[in-house]
DNA sequence: CACTAGATAGAAAGCGCTTGCTGTCACGCT
DNA sequence: AGCGTGACAGCAAGCGCTTTCTATCTAGTG
């Protein structure tokens, strides 16, 4: 029924070993033996089966990105510049990899499913993008797992994602970027401050939140609790935070968002509540997502070069470029000042 | 080196058949050689080997999801609602999946080697989401390789694609859309509408253009040529169409943009040109992403069901509900009236 | 001109799993 | 007591490809 590597070297009258070796083009083959033999591929429309193959060669041209949400350009800018590199059909790179995203959707079993389900497959690469989640028994098992699939041969490159040992990272300094954030703000005059953070187990939200305390260390800046929500890395999230930040304190000044979803949630609530930005309440955001510039006023924010990162991710996933020093590469954030800050009303 | 079924088998003293037997549960198998199957796989950390397995049984248990751009979140929302269904892991599906996205980039050949390379894994589904390139050799091509594909076994679904003979489709009514919006700003007392499309061969681009021509028929507004201005579904292009389009008629008092992030450069150009949305330009988008509301003032767009869409295609690809009558569902775009549009000023 | 090295092609042994078919028991029925 | 009948378990034959090793042939070489 469907056509083999047999059928064809019956066509061309060669044997299948020659046509194996005409389609792989490792092996020495006359040029008009392999003429022959692209000649009957084409005329059988053969395509190689890929199990077999890759079960035969005991290697696959798969490749798998894990993002925690796919529906975030945060994650799809980063999974577009991977996959680019990683070559993908028509990329810049030479192999025909089939370069996937796979969603995990933040949630730790999904994560370890994917991992399996990739390993399974013999996957050539893992590349695993955004937060980790803060659970021992999961990183665990992730560090569990990441080991299996080194020791199988598959690539493990960690982006934007804490360093673990198992891994090659680059890393995002959120903390240092977070730092950045809030100083900016104490800078302008602020002293009552709002922070918006993400799902409270993972790893971008803890550090980022580590740098907006340390900020407010460094100036004095009591750090009230009643001053941090937590939520999701959503719109909604943002909008309904600063709802409640409002309601517990009125007074605030400036609201330090998650990320710039976040951001935007939280300036329509602000623009709800009757309050004008930065006059009433500054507010900042996180990532430079292509919409922050066009939110109205422009969203100041910490620039996370997303794409840089992603190329090289996916470079040494497929080999073509050597892990940093140390198997640990971080990247600095870059403070975008826009108009969505400005000093505090006067007193 | 790797462990395989039969050292399972060994371990658990049982022949490989049964091992393979208690992972697939689709055979009668005594509880207590069940568990010690399952304690031996346990021990051994044994991961099925997905190659082998899927050539033994000529079935895999990979989804592709083929989009035009990852990064675009209108893509994104369609994955990830395709994903859910498709089962991945956790999703509401019960059996263990790999949906995977691959990033066309909007590249005909990508497309296509994207295609063979899913073929040649023997994907259990495919869906292909958003506009097709409207080239014959290619559709002639995409069509050939949907066919082998059908053949092989490999349900083919399209969502917010346009209806082709070789599979079940879930399409979106851009042509209605454009009409809608267009007849809204004509109503609202425009007659020299800017439009800026997408790129030239997508049907997308094609089917709203053609709504909004429509529109400006209906209601006798000749169709100067010099009012559209193609490019691409970028937030640039937005902004670059925007000033070309001013340049040629400075009179204009409404723009139609190809999509919202589209919409979202054109107000950015609006804006540095000095003009007032909308009171000396009104504005409209298309899709009605997330951000839309958040645009200040509000995007008036037409809103697509992505969410639904999506959900719906992943359920038929599974085989979880019957494809739509004659193979084609068409989804209509709602109206969102918002603050970017108002009526023109007075002359 | 005999001989060897290099270039190609083929034979065949798997890769690790699934599954149709063939046992082997232990029951429960007549 | 004899036997049909399930319920399990195992055998063994592939699935379609890669690759090692071997065979063959041609072209140099002294």
């Amino acid at each position: 029924m469907t056509v083999t590597l047999a059928d064809v070297a019956a066509r061309a009258q060669v044997s299948p070993a020659t046509v194996s070796r005409v389609l792989n083009g490792n092996y020495p083959v006359a040029a008009s033996t392999r003429e022959r033999v692209l000649k009957a591929v084409d005329e059988l429309d053969y395509v190689l089966n890929g199990p077999a193959s890759a079960l035969a060669a005991a290697t696959s041209d798969l490749v798998g990105i894990l993002v925690n949400d796919i529906a975030d350009p945060f994650f799809g800018i980063m999974a577009s510049a991977i996959q680019n590199e990683i070559g993908g059909p028509g990329g810049r790179a030479g192999g025909e990899r089939l370069a996937v995203v796979c969603n995990t959707g933040g949630s730790p079993e999904r994560e370890l499913t994917y991992l399996t389900l990739l390993q399974r497959q013999r996957a050539a690469a893992v590349v695993l993008t955004g937060g980790a989640i803060e659970n021992p028994a999961h990183l665990n098992a992730v560090g569990h797992k990441l080991r299996k699939l080194a020791e199988a041969g598959t690539r493990v490159v960690l982006c934007g994602r804490p360093p673990t040992p198992e891994a090659i990272a680059i890393t995002f300094d959120n903390r240092g970027g977070g730092q950045l954030l809030t100083e900016h703000l104490i800078g302008l005059g602020h002293r009552r401050l709002g922070y918006i953070a993400g799902p409270e187990e993972r790893t971008t939200t803890r550090h980022r939140l580590e740098g907006h305390r340390a900020a407010l260390a460094a100036a004095g800046i009591e750090d009230d609790a009643r001053r941090t929500v937590y939520g999701r890395y959503d719109r909604l999230s943002g909008y309904e935070a600063t709802l409640e930040l409002l309601r517990r304190d009125p007074t605030l000044t400036a609201v330090v968002a998650a990320n710039d979803t976040v951001a935007l949630g939280a300036c329509a609530a602000l623009r709800d509540s009757g309050l004008r930005i930065p006059d009433d309440v500054s507010v900042a955001g996180f990532d430079d997502l292509p919409f922050s510039i066009d939110a109205v006023p422009a969203l100041t924010t910490v620039r996370l070069p997303l794409t840089e990162a992603g190329a090289r991710a996916g470079r040494i996933a497929m080999g073509r470029e050597e892990a940093p020093h140390g198997g640990i590469a971080t990247v600095r954030g870059e403070l975008m000042v826009r108009g969505s800050t400005g000093a505090p009303r006067a007193e």
